[in-house]
This record gives structure tokens, C-alpha cells and sequence, in this order.
DNA sequence: AACAGTCTCAACCGCCTCGAG
DNA sequence: TCTCGAGGCGGTTGAGACTGT
């Protein structure tokens, strides 16, 4: 029997569609459900073919559809799995449930990658170029004369000059022991950040802004991930046992959600990392961490209240996905 | 106002995967 | 085991919107 090809056949139309093929398509899945593409159009009294159909539905007539600009919390969590997957649009999709991948892919080619090239960060290893300094940002960052808060970041830096990038091209994994040593012991809560935005200068300012979004970033994962580590029977890097422990550990989302642990002295997020995650999972991780610092909106426009509610966004999605980690292995395997 | 250049994103193309027979 | 076809996927295109001159 010959092979009975799509999409290819007489006055099929193509382009952009109508209000009232869209109608049409609507209105006979709303009836009849999804699938057996191949014959709605002839059911429907389209001229189209069927794979166009659905991708008409899925991407933009699909009632479930979220559709507009995406939230901070969105572009961090596709950053996030673009580092680990690549581009695996339907994966990143599943993890952003009312995004279809087509959406989700033409965000990240025409914002998220963009942005991710212009702070120095190659789109597609996620790690910093290697020959080129990252662009710098509209306006020019002035470190303060009086900043001494970190002077191991501004040895960093070219000495004389006014006009700097963030601190983070030349290499995250050096840049982490000096945010940690400058003030990563946060307090009880998220305010915290904020009481030391206040007495702070412009400079001090940003570089709170860095410290704080991955000692908390870097707090989330591992209050998810000691969990394992605290359960005598677990593998840390076996999915179920991460949820087995997380019972042990955590009565409830709300109780993690309050008590998640700020207090940690002195910690050190390269060291936890070692303990139990090989040196590639650790790289991805410091990945996922830089890009979430360097995916946020241009250095000089610090904006405290703005700043916040990031880092609880980003927070609270790692704490509603505790699994999230592990996710990528199972979905990889 | 007119034009050119740039950007955005819906839609298409072609290949791949997987289940049915 | 092989073939076929439906559906899925990622890369690419191009029309329309937007922006700068």
C-alpha cells in the first residue's frame, strides 16, 4: 500500500490562519476530543492537513494554553533545565505545564539566549566564553570608593577602571568562596537580604544581590538534598529516596517553607556539593546557580523589592519540586 | 510621513519514534 | 522482524509588528 503522505495534496491551504478556521478546529475537538489528526480537516471542513491542525491546537488554540510574558520564575526554570537538557523543548515544557515547547523555544531564542550571550555566558554549554569578556551592560556599574565589603571581587576586576560587568565571567567557581567569605550566613528570612540592601552602598549592593541569590539558591537545594544525605537507608542520588527522606524530614511544604535553613554557618555550597554529587553534576549545578545570578536584569538596575520576590520565586519552585534534581537523571535514563 | 532594518513568533518542514499489524 | 502511519520533535522561515532615521 502506498504510503499516504501529509500535508501534501490539492488546495490544501497554508499560512497563517483564520478566525474562522480556528472556529472550525475549536469547535469539532470541542465535540469530538483530540486526535486522529490525519482526519479533522475533512471532518472539520478544513483545508488543511492534519499535522497543521494540531499544531494549530496545541501551540495557540488549546484552551490550557498559558500565553503572554513569562514570569522571572519561568525564565529561571527554563535557564535551568536548558543547562542540563539542551535544547529538549518538550522537556522543558513538561516542567512548565501551560508552555508548549514551540512557545518555550521561541522565548529562549529570542530573549533568554540573547541575554545569557550578552552577560559572557555561552547559550549552549552555560558556561562562561572563554575568549571574550561579557558585554557590558547599558549603563556603566560604578564601583564605590568606599566599597570593602569584597575586595577579592575588585582585585577582579582591571583596577582602574569604572566601568565593570559583574565579577562572574572570569570563573564562577572561583567567584563562589569569595560571595561566601564576603556574607552568605543569612538570617532567619528572606528580609534578611533586605536589612543588609539598606545599610549598604550601590556597589555592596549588587554584590549582596549575588551573594544572597546563591546562598539561597544554594540553601534550597540542599535543605531538598540533605534530606537524603540525613535518611541512614538512602542513596542520595536515587529519586525515590529523596521523597522517602523528605517525609522524615519535612512534616509538611509549610514547614520547610518557614523553616527552610538560612542559619548555616559559614556555608559552604562547593564543599556540600563534593560530599556527594560527582565533579559533572557538581559543574551542572554551579551552572544552574551562575545562570540564575547572571540571568537577572541589568547590574546597575538593582532593585531591592524586585530582587525579593526573585529569589522567593525562584525558591519557592525548588521547594514545590523537591525532586526537581533528580528529575533530570530519571527523564535522562 | 516614509523607508529600512530589526525583532517576534506562528507556522511549516523534514526527520524521528513508537505502536499496530 | 519488518513495514506503515500517526504523532512528536527541533530547526527554520517569513509575514507582520516594531523601531530608528
Amino acid at each position: 500500500m502506498p504510503k499516504k503522505q501529509c500535508c501534501i495534496g490539492e488546495g490544501l491551504k497554508k499560512g497563517a490562519w483564520s478566525a474562522e478556521e480556528d472556529k472550525k478546529l475549536i469547535s469539532y475537538i470541542h465535540d469530538h476530543g483530540e486526535g486522529g489528526w490525519r482526519d479533522i480537516p475533512a471532518k472539520a471542513g478544513l483545508k488543511r492537513c492534519g499535522k497543521s491542525c494540531r499544531l494549530r491546537w496545541t501551540n495557540y488554540l488549546k484552551p490550557d494554553n498559558k500565553r503572554g510574558e513569562f514570569s522571572y520564575e519561568e525564565e529561571q526554570i527554563i535557564t535551568m533545565l536548558h543547562a542540563s537538557h539542551g535544547n529538549k523543548w518538550s522537556i522543558i515544557a513538561r516542567h512548565l505545564p501551560k508552555r508548549t515547547d514551540n512557545e518555550i523555544k521561541n522565548y529562549w531564542n529570542t530573549h533568554l539566549k540573547k541575554r545569557l550571550i550578552d552577560k559572557g555566558i555561552d547559550s549552549v554549554t552555560h558556561k562562561p566564553l572563554a575568549s571574550s569578556n561579557p558585554k557590558p551592560t547599558t549603563e556603566p556599574n560604578k564601583f564605590d570608593s568606599q566599597e570593602e565589603s569584597n575586595p577579592d571581587v575588585h582585585s577582579s576586576q582591571s583596577g582602574s577602571t569604572s566601568s565593570v560587568s559583574l565579577p562572574v565571567s572570569s570563573s564562577f567557581n572561583s567567584t563562589m568562596p569569595k560571595i561566601r567569605s564576603y556574607e552568605t550566613t543569612l538570617e532567619s528570612d528572606f528580609l534578611s537580604c533586605k536589612k543588609r540592601f539598606e545599610r549598604s552602598s550601590s556597589t555592596s549592593r549588587l554584590l549582596n544581590k549575588v551573594a544572597a541569590r546563591a546562598s539561597s539558591i544554594g540553601n534550597i537545594l540542599s535543605t531538598s538534598i540533605e534530606g537524603t544525605l540525613r535518611s541512614p537507608s538512602s542513596s542520595p542520588c536515587h529519586p525515590n529516596s529523596l521523597s522517602q527522606s523528605s517525609e522524615h524530614m519535612i512534616d509538611s511544604k509549610e514547614d520547610l517553607r518557614t523553616s527552610i535553613d538560612l542559619n548555616i554557618p559559614e556555608y559552604d555550597f562547593s564543599k556540600f556539593l563534593e560530599q556527594f554529587i560527582n565533579d559533572d553534576e557538581a559543574e551542572n549545578i554551579r551552572g544552574y546557580s551562575q545562570d540564575l545570578i547572571m540571568s537577572d536584569v541589568p547590574s546597575t538596575l538593582v532593585d531591592e523589592d524586585n530582587m525579593i520576590g526573585d529569589i522567593t520565586g525562584s525558591s519557592s519552585y525548588l521547594l514545590d519540586h523537591p525532586n526537581f534534581m533528580y528529575d533530570f537523571e530519571a527523564e535522562q535514563d
